[in-house]
DNA sequence: TATGAATGAGGGTTCATTCAT
DNA sequence: AATGAATGAACCCTCATTCAT
């Protein structure tokens, strides 16, 4: 992999700046706006090269999401598989990790395009749908089970509670592209989660009161 | 809706039925996917007519949020002024209103529209920032606030805890766009918003164990 | 014709009201610009009323220049008929006529657009080219020849003569249609027309020193 | 004109190809209706080709009076600077120049165009009485105030007399588009101007009987 | 006779995609 | 592998004309 030729390597190179340029595109401007002469531009190549890459503009998006979001999760799965925390110190671990992804405006891009296109490409939404909302979902739902269980979180329904705890990691993703450009004083999605974490945490908890502010 | 020919329908039901057509379509293709003519199709009408009544694609677009999503703030904010409700029991009142537009599909997806194309429309954006969001907002600040004053909650950032309050709701609207037809068993807006009534009330309650189950 | 009573009257007026609102509409933004509901609202009648005296958009500019310019030729016509002048006065009588015509916006733009909208009206350049200039054309070539034959004129082509004893008429013409609106010292077409008779009878003179300056 | 296809055809030609084949179907139909489709299938590419190099319709017919009727009049300017000629002579310079444009029937649909279309186009109408009127008009008036001071011509209005000078030449570039297709004998134009020569420096001389029949 | 809501063909423009170089 | 000129389908919007009242 690294015993390649600078020639060679920076072929190989190539598709991954296509991805970043695409993603800032993407970012600026919405799927649909996007031309992929902006994403060329972006990557200093010329329109034709993009298509010697990726067959289409819907492609790019998929390749962009299949790339860059699962490692970030399959990191998280792997992180929680090693340690022996408890339920709400493994919920603190995701809600920490999610908030690294909230304070890169790339990364937290990539949901909000998704939720934001899913309408207009079923087959994104598709894999998109097993591949990242069922994996995360799992992984909060057997935290919460295990915290049952474990008589730290009082009886819910993990189903619920799971979208709950997601929930403003979604808005906070949301907000920056809709409001960001014109919000006066926009609240930092890192204050947001971290606020959500004592809330949700005495929310669920058995013994509200053990939980420190 | 009516068997009658264009021509012979009346003329003041128009507006309120191009709206219609038109809620359907965007929430079914999105504002950008979303053909004058299908439009126009839905409403049984020809593409001409549209423009009669509204000015562009984007004014319809405009009049939807408009007439459509304010008057239901404009209620709840009416309700909350005459009565002498407590805090806790006023947040349940917003959340039974808010449950109450999530189990209208067609309320339910102009939030969600908003969001989705806000990058695209920055005009449409600072509309519904003004005139949406930060009404919302301030509804649940101020009561957030009287709850801090009246002990009821405990110490909170108020602009933080508002958004989270919020957060499943726009959860649940991107939800049903997004996944919504090729979810297998999908969550109900209600069951999500019931969950996080009984959780977000005892995160932010001062004395948790006085909130029933 | 004048025993009808008023209302009938009144029906009777409509088609030359619509004629004078077309032709200022007309006049303004030229024929392909104007709309119907233009001319319809300068006439403070409904757009469907025109089609009650006209057929088509095109009709109304048809009949503005078979009702409006031809009597003008006619009165020109009758009064050359009846008259024993010399040859030099004809044209200035001529000259006199075609300023009265200058000074009056209406009167002048119907030449202009009829050769403004002529390529693209076929049938009305024909009709135009027969009724209007032709019969103006003999008048002039008559009155040319006249006076080749008295002597006041030296030998010309009186075919080209002709056309150049109206082409500061149609310069006129399209001169305010054209730039009036942006010309900052507008000549007078009344003065150009003089200037013209002066410069054109001397330029034609078999004798130009017996010409008054 | 090649029998290249358009992709094999050289780019640096296609500006140029393009304003040929627009001025050609300005010239048939007018500007208003012609359609972009017109003109790319006279130039042998597609529609959307020709977007590649101008804007818009507007652009391409702006394009066209800069890069056409421009430097004919500069190319005039440049002659008159040079010669040492009296002011009678001068005017024929001009005359000849004109006469060459008026048997060019491309060059001749310009000014038509422009008089045709100012009315529509308020700011191509400003570019045109600016850069071609208003210069065209100063080169006639110079040598008009040249004349009267040498004595070759009687005193004149100088605005006015310009204008005559110019009238037949407009005359001819009108008639041409708006009755040429329907004309039986038609007046070529160099006769008309000719015979407009000898009648006008007549008209305005000094001392008439000195001009050549 | 008069209205004005409704129609729908038509055209300017955009941009994902193709392909000759 | 890379280019970028060329393509042409798609879509918003206009407005002359129609027609039910």
């Amino acid at each position: 992999m690294s015993q390649l030729s600078p020639r060679t390597r920076k072929k190989e190179a190539r598709p991954a700046e296509l991805l970043v340029a695409a993603l800032d595109a993407f970012r600026e401007r919405g799927f649909a706006a996007t031309r992929m002469e902006d994403i060329a531009a972006r990557a200093g190549v010329s329109k034709g090269t993009i298509y010697l890459y990726y067959p289409s503009k819907q492609a790019v998006f998929e390749a962009l999401v299949r790339e860059r979001l699962l490692p970030n999760l399959t990191r998280i799965e792997a992180a929680l598989a090693m340690t022996p925390a408890s339920a709400p110190d493994r919920l603190r671990m995701v809600l920490a990790a999610l908030t690294r992804v909230a304070n890169d405006p790339r990364l937290l891009a990539l949901p909000k395009l998704v939720l934001t296109e899913a309408g207009t490409f079923p087959d994104l939404a598709r894999f998109y749908r097993q591949e990242v909302v069922a994996r995360g979902l799992r992984l909060i739902t057997d935290i919460l089970e295990q915290g049952m269980q474990d008589g730290d979180f009082r009886p819910l329904d993990p189903q619920a509670a799971a979208r709950l705890f997601m929930a403003p990691m979604i808005l906070a993703a949301l907000w920056q592209g809709a409001f960001a450009s014109i919000e006066d004083n926009p609240l930092p999605p890192a204050a947001l989660l971290a606020q959500h974490g004592e809330v949700f945490l005495r929310g669920i908890a058995a013994r509200p009161e053990d939980i420190p502010p």
